[in-house]
DNA sequence: AAAGGATACGAAAACGGTTTCGTGTTAATA
DNA sequence: TATTAACACGAAACCGTTTTCGTATCCTTT
């Protein structure tokens, strides 16, 4: 026996009152009689009635739906910030559509193209691989001229005004590289991404502004730039075998895991002939062998700043125009150290 | 220059025709005239028009978005999954909101609701912990009673009819416990949840018929059961310095991970003194040292085979009322052999 | 008794579309 | 020339709400 849902209208023709009177009544206004409401009260919860969140949307032109579009989701800092987007969210009542752009361009327009019409709220997004190489911001322009809020996060752009939540890259690798310093290494090697992606390069200028600062001259050779997939015989193997270095800052915490498996297999001690950094304290850096000391970026924090942001943004007015209107946050990463160091 | 989404009214009006020739026209109806349509589309096209996804949703009482409940979502097995849900949902044109249920039972009915009520077509789930525990799913019977598909995965429970997907854990439990036994291995340790999970459960099952099979005793000494967060000094420790075993069999990758980590300090060395083989052959399994042997469960192929069964269910017609409609479908885990074996 | 004010409700517009049906105009046919 | 069919378009209902405004009824008040 399926029973479809009741709308306010089978409640008013059973009743033998009109749509408007049960509409008000359900809101207990003292426009309707005591008597009146109650029988409408009580016969919609006998009915299990329920207001249709689509009708509410259109007639409010407000979803309570935020889009959360992301490069990838299987993926330890991505999933952490969302889990943080979609607690906050929830608490205010808002539900959240993920889409994954799969670090392409196209995917991200067509995704963010789909919820502009009416799905969503508001966005919150991490820019693709793609999108930042191609450096073409102008489905993310649109979104914003339509006075769609937008939070950006982690891979952010200058190109576009609006929201931002950032972590402090560059000093977290300066304190990262200072630490390896001041345990007595000294040649620094760093593992960073072939392509271009925002936070790498922000742990590039780092590393390079704490080797000045320290004194230590910037050796190209000793930075290693691996594509996402690769294979360690190819890749790292050769570099390991042609440079002599005693740490390694990485930008990310696989290129930094897979560094020090070499290293065991290079018979090199970890850390006392070669030392680890990685950035993004997920699951590996926590559970490999020996435990990897690395920069926490607070993905749940920079979640929820993002949501609280958005969500603000899209219960207040404000003058989109304006660029006093945008905020840029920055979540302060810190170094966590384990084994590796 | 805000420059705020047009509607059909919109263009009516600026071209002095009614809404139904413009909306006709946009569809390219042949009952509107070649003159007509082309100066209609050239400026919808112009002023970029893109219907209300939230009106026709109401209109078709279908809104092309799927729900999507998992109880974690910093865990990479349902990530997988949801990542291959996404993936399939989106080639047929479907978004899907995410809701995570934390484990809690409240949580998990809160979302269904507020989702039931007209934001999507239909439900994806895995069930919370408490769920299981506490054996109440009125709320999936009120969801499927009001005509709304569903898809359990994993996590699933018989007392609930709808589509399922599930996997062969016992099947795959069996095959890692005959590979151990093969190796030489005698005495097989068991490493499972404390809460009861329907998944847990059935490798156990798995793993007691194996033994039998191989005409070993089963012991009760021998199995280890964990809550998810543990010390490893308080509950692993004094497991692994009373009991004599030569391998173990984790229903989870993090139990094994630690298995293997308690197992290094203690100077044993992997495999030729222990072996170990995990479920959820997940990131951990690939970089850990040694890495591990792992079942792997296709996440992804889950998610996609799930995403086809609720999109078909939710598009085509079919007799809610009769069991035959619904299937479960299960995947076949497959052993990733990697150094712990 | 007439006027005024509550009280309690309904009609209708609005949100932004789709779709059915009706109709005026023109052109083709008997 | 009268009839009819095709053509091109508009009116209106509908999806399920919310909300404004109008109004019938009754009760007070002078």
């Amino acid at each position: 026996m399926i029973q479809k849902k009741i709308t306010l209208k089978h409640i008013a023709r059973e009743l033998g009152v009109s749509i408007s009177t049960v509409s008000k009544a359900l809101k207990n206004s003292n426009e309707i009689s005591r008597d009146t409401r109650e029988k409408i009260q009580a016969f919609a919860r006998l009915y299990n009635y329920k207001p249709n969140n689509i009708a509410i949307s259109l007639k409010n032109k407000r979803t309570r739906n935020i889009g959360v579009i992301i490069p990838d989701i299987v993926h330890h800092f991505f999933t952490t910030v969302f889990r943080g987007i979609e607690k906050y969210a929830n608490q205010r009542g808002y539900n959240v559509i993920v889409c994954v752009s799969d670090e392409s361009f196209d995917k991200e327009v067509i995704n963010m193209e789909m919820l502009a019409n009416g799905s969503i709220d508001g966005f919150i997004m991490a820019l693709s691989a793609e999108t930042q190489d191609k450096n073409d911001f102008n489905h993310l322009k649109q979104v914003t001229e339509q006075g769609i809020p937008l939070v950006l996060f982690d891979r952010v752009t200058e190109q576009v005004v609006c929201d931002k939540v950032v972590i402090n890259d560059e000093e977290a690798a300066m304190q990262a590289v200072d630490l390896l310093v001041n345990s007595g290494k000294e040649r620094i090697a760093l593992f960073t991404t072939e392509t271009y992606l925002n936070v790498s390069e922000k742990r590039e200028r780092g590393y390079r502004r704490a080797l000045e600062q320290n004194g230590i001259p910037y050796d190209e050779d000793l930075v290693l730039r691996l594509p996402f997939q690769f294979e360690e015989e190819d890749l790292s193997r050769p570099f390991f075998e042609t440079r002599r270095f005693d740490a390694v800052l990485s930008v990310n915490e696989v290129f930094a895991i897979r560094g020090m498996r070499l290293a065991g297999k290079l018979g090199l001690r970890i850390p006392q002939d070669i030392s680890f950094i990685g950035f993004t304290d997920g699951i590996l850096s926590k559970y490999s062998m020996p435990t990897l000391s690395s920069v926490a970026q607070h993905g749940e924090q920079m979640g929820e700043v993002a949501a609280r942001m958005l969500i603000d943004k899209v219960e207040n007015e404000y003058d989109e125009t304006d660029p006093g209107s945008y905020r840029t946050e920055v979540i302060r990463a810190s170094l966590v150290q384990r084994e590796s160091t």
